[in-house]
DNA sequence: CTTCTAACA
DNA sequence: TGTTAGCA
């Protein structure tokens, strides 16, 4: 199928497939007139490609990953390293929520030292 | 009319 | 990412 097709049973623009290609999480076959063409496996692909994506991945890793989410399967993937990989990216989150929690602590100590102010200001 | 590449009021 | 230009 042609890139249009594949965008509109997607919900992908062109634009965005292109991008997937040039960022190597597709290889779509080239027509003699120079056209994108892709397999039928190419939507199940696509639909894989937004999952990761959607889990903060970046095309890097889905990259590595991708070959071993052949298309049918539900939605999570077995190969060799993708646990591996599943959970370096388990443990980046982690220290990312951790990070957070600690801005989150702090801000809410400025919070609690500006309400105290406020409340100085008003009796005096 | 659709796709392609390259580039940006 | 969208959009637009100029081709094929």
């Amino acid at each position: 199928m042609l890139i249009g097709e594949l965008a509109h049973r997607t919900g992908v623009s062109p634009r965005l497939l292109r991008y997937y290609e040039e960022q190597r999480l597709l290889h779509p076959e080239r027509g003699t007139n120079g056209y994108r063409t892709y397999g039928a496996d190419a939507p199940a692909t696509v639909a894989r490609i937004r999952e990761l994506l959607s889990t903060g991945m970046n095309t890097d890793t889905i990259r590595d990953l991708l070959p071993c989410a052949q298309d049918d399967a539900p939605g999570v993937l077995p190969c060799s390293r993708s646990l591996d990989i599943l959970d370096g990216q388990l443990g980046e989150l982690d220290a990312r929520i951790e990070q957070l929690l600690t801005q989150r602590a702090l801000l809410t100590d400025q919070r609690g030292a500006t309400l105290a102010r406020e409340t100085a200001a008003d009796h005096s």
